[in-house]
DNA sequence: AGTGATTGTTGTACCCCCAAACATATTCCA
DNA sequence: TGGAATATGTTTGGGGGTACAACAATCACT
């Protein structure tokens, strides 16, 4: 972001209350100015100018006690939108999501066989303009793909499981639909939304690790901001080694996380076929025979060593487990936490809690909007061009 | 850094152009405006600010040959300097760097036995009242120890070697000198050098690791700063988990990258007993003998499986290797090369460089001279109190 | 010597935030 | 019930900071 000049200050300014008025709601103009260390005509400036651009809102509020001027309530307001889009292997998922986090509509398109990144896109274009999006302001669109997206120009270098490779996605998408678009990976997405808005509020940094049925994401938060690396490939805790095994992972490296820490090895010693993410954990936790127990505990030494390799190497305050893996994290946390600080340095191992992710089935949706919402929080004032 | 005024206007644009001078040393003001983005008249009076500051000099440049009306150059000033200070086990290195990197003094001094932190404190803080300083402003003090730091407040949480454990040290040489002073990581402080000043030269994403005689130590730069962590802890690589041996490192973690990957193997397979760096290179690469081959081919396989770690989780640019493991890397580059990119996602393999350090032997001086100058670099207004 | 190009210099305009004075709305308390 | 206390909105003036335009200075080229 350039710096240096008067309207800087002002875009600053702008972004920090409207970011503020995103990541903890509603919030009265003295509170913005409290928060944000500017002056009371200032903040009454930056209001009127998020209000004459239509993001915001102001309302009387409610009588509260106590003494001296009330000072009106600021609100987002929820007409802005950004399109939530979520390929995955069966299926397509197109969330509109509010401006204030509120999930507007969700629509899911089924497919029989794995789409080509060209359909993916196409159907996707084909949803979008079927929506009712009278009333809505679009600032863009954000998706969330399984497998490795160059951040600077969204191209999927590498989804295994949708079988694209060096795919253009952001580019293609944004020529069919008119709406700028985003791509990024899921579990970075995930790894942002349980940051902002899950179990890991208010933490700097932060790992997020994701168990589904086709194998291990993670991603993570440093600093406050999501870790991206050169090209936007960072975070992959799930093809890091962890063992000397010649079992392979979905990218064909063997003895890694994914490949060490299966949710198909679960399933098939629990006798369950396709289970949902809330029967599977409570299967495993009613079941506390020998057999499963093993494989649990191994599972976790295996667990244990890659957060370990991961606390080692980025030092978070806390690790947040989703899918499968918090069903692991649930059967036995002593055993994960023993496991991973065993391999961890004690220093960085003291600060760590370890976390069940607290979003549900909208995480996805919710972290893609993020990424859609980013350019309007960092310039506000960006929005006079939609 | 807060934001948002004008105030924090001038204070960005006069740490851009200070900025400038330190990583590219002496330019001319057409030249700072054209970089910064700045007016020419804009430029003008941040330079006579940071000139009235007592930190820059202005000299009528040498006729160069192009049209126009000659720019004068702008200069750092080397009287602006740092303390750089580098305790380890037998050996305690103070340097006196300048803010035009250069090299002013070196005071080594040597100890029988370890030290306690309380007795490398006061023999810094004696070192440092002997030199003679008249002339010098010194802008404060940085510390590279060989150990877990915690960068808020200097305390070294571990350093096994030292055999400091919790052990406060930025605030008592503080308080012993009476100059601002902030402690890190030795290899952190290397990767920012070399970041910098050295191989990795306009890299955003850059990982280091150094070989020594005490194990292994690393350190990385993301998105252009350096790789903190939670509480300053993050970039060790050396204990991340390469191997299922029951071997311990310094941290007593079994299996690692430095436990599996050590010089003192290196030196028992060629017959060395304490060789300088270079003999040490010298002699690796002339032994071509099968034993050692093995021997180092097996360390290639291990520091591979550990750089894949950091390639799957950090998504470097570069990857620059020091001490003795530069020393494996130019014995067999591609050996290495293929060890790291084989449990690498193909994706972030393609974008990483592994390179030798360039910086020699000041290279911690450098660093933690960096460390010292970073809030003068920071608010280059704040000189005004020293 | 003249011309064109580039940059320093100076004065003005504009943007942005802050502080102070005043106005307003609420609670508290007698 | 009415004043005092409190907190905040509103308005106005001022200062810090950068950009712009006009002018001056200095170089290369012919």
């Amino acid at each position: 972001m350039p710096q240096g000049t008067s309207e800087s200050v002002r875009r600053a300014n702008l972004s920090a209350v409207l970011r503020d008025l995103y990541l903890h709601g509603p919030s009265s103009r003295s509170a913005l100015g409290s928060s944000s260390g500017r002056n009371r005509s200032t903040i009454a400036s930056l209001v009127a100018d998020l209000a004459s651009l239509g993001l915001v809102t102001e309302k009387d509020p409610e009588h509260h006690g106590a003494a001296g001027r009330p000072s009106p309530v600021v609100s987002l307001r929820p007409e802005t939108a950004a399109i939530a889009v979520n390929p995955e292997i069966d299926m397509l998922t197109i969330t509109l999501v509010g401006l204030d986090t509120a999930i507007i509509q969700t629509i899911r398109h089924s497919y029989r066989r794995i789409p080509s990144a060209e359909e993916a896109i196409s159907v996707t274009a084909a949803v979008i303009a079927g929506l009712e999006l009278t009333g809505y302001r679009i600032t863009g669109i954000g998706v969330a793909v399984p497998g490795q997206v160059r951040a600077e120009d969204g191209v999927i270098a590498n989804a295994p499981h949708l079988h694209w490779v060096d795919e253009p996605f952001g580019g293609p998408l944004a020529a069919a639909t008119g709406y700028p678009v985003r791509v990024a990976n899921d579990a970075a997405l995930g790894a942002l939304a349980e940051n902002d808005f899950g179990a890991g509020r208010g933490v700097s940094d932060l790992l997020y690790v994701n168990g589904g049925a086709s194998g291990i994401g993670s991603g993570a938060v440093s600093n406050g901001r999501l870790l991206r690396g050169a090209a936007g490939f960072a975070g992959e805790l799930g093809h890091v080694r962890v063992s000397s095994s010649p079992a392979t992972d979905s990218a064909g490296i063997a003895g890694t996380l994914e490949a060490m820490v299966t949710r198909a090895e679960l399933l098939e010693t629990l006798g369950l076929d396709s289970p949902t993410a809330s029967e599977l954990a409570a299967r495993l936790l009613a079941d506390r025979s020998a057999r499963t127990r093993k494989v649990v505990l191994r599972s976790l030494d295996h667990l244990g060593t890659g957060l370990a390799a991961a606390v080692n190497l980025l030092n978070p305050q806390m690790i947040v487990l989703g899918g499968f893996l918090a069903s692991l994290l649930a059967y036995e946390r002593e055993y994960l936490e023993r496991a991973t600080f065993a391999a961890s340095l004690a220093p960085s191992a003291r600060g760590v809690r370890i976390a069940p992710s607290q979003l549900g089935e909208n995480l996805l949706a919710i972290g893609a909007a993020q990424l859609a919402f980013e350019p309007l929080l960092e310039n506000p004032a960006s929005v006079a061009s939609i």
